[in-house]
DNA sequence: CCTATATTTCGCCACATATCGAATTATAGT
DNA sequence: ACTATAATTCGATATGTGGCGAAATATAGG
């Protein structure tokens, strides 16, 4: 009961539904997930652990970014919920944005996606809003 | 999305899991999950109104009583979803309590359980009475 | 070792939700 | 029609959870 509460519960939110279809195919980093998803960075990571927790995801180093992405030898429950994902979110509106967003973010290294990242931060941070760029 | 968000958010919660289980093979009124679960009737009512709106549950009404049960066509992603919780909490010491408990109830017409927790009801919230003006 | 930085952890807040009891609704039997 | 009662809805409350920013941690590169 306690795993399949864990998986369930994971599987109650939105934005880790999001995070579960963009790893399908291939790894990301966090940094990429983030950019996709929108969240901050902590909020990101705390549901990375909450679907890594629950056996939904995987995780490997690489450097100073850490790639997760679908587990390679799921349980059968992992399995199945997996299954109940993919099938039912294969075509949905929402996963095609991320895709089509997905799929301009992970071509950039994340070397010069973190640069973006960090420039972004300061703009709207420090200065009232330039409108040089749009 | 909102489909499968329904219906992972309407998993996420262990009694509604129990409930899923409990009337996988057949219908039960709410009565008899009452006493099961262990909830208050008004709780339980909430569960059942949560697993129906997301499709996992169906339910017709026999007299005064409401009779829930697995739902007969079911879409694919209930269909996956029911198949995830059947398969992972088959062998699940929580679930074979409640089989051990429902067994028993729903034996009873739920016309003489209802007048057991009626009674478990009264003698649970009223003092001892003296019984010389009756 | 020291700095820069990608990620995580922590503290906090706003909002969602599980639960109960009370009030309401719908139905069966008189 | 009236009463009893199974179930639902409503209102209140306590706990859980998603979100952010700040601080901590770990790693790459000088």
């Amino acid at each position: 009961m306690k795993q399949t509460l864990a998986i369930a519960k994971a599987l109650a939110d939105e934005n880790r539904l999001r995070i579960i279809m963009m790893v399908k195919d291939e790894a990301a980093c966090v940094c990429q997930i983030t950019e996709v998803i929108g969240n901050a960075p902590s909020t990101v990571s705390k549901h990375l652990s909450i679907l890594r927790t629950a056996g939904l995801l995987d995780s490997y180093k690489q450097g100073r970014w850490i790639y997760y992405h679908r587990p390679e030898r799921p349980s059968t429950a992992v399995r199945m919920a997996l299954e109940f994902v993919f099938e039912t979110l294969e075509d949905s509106e929402v996963i095609a944005q991320d895709r089509s967003v997905g799929k301009v973010v992970c071509e950039k290294d994340p070397e010069e996606l973190t640069r973006m990242q960090r420039e972004r931060e300061c703009s709207g941070n420090e200065s009232p809003r330039d409108s040089s760029d749009s």
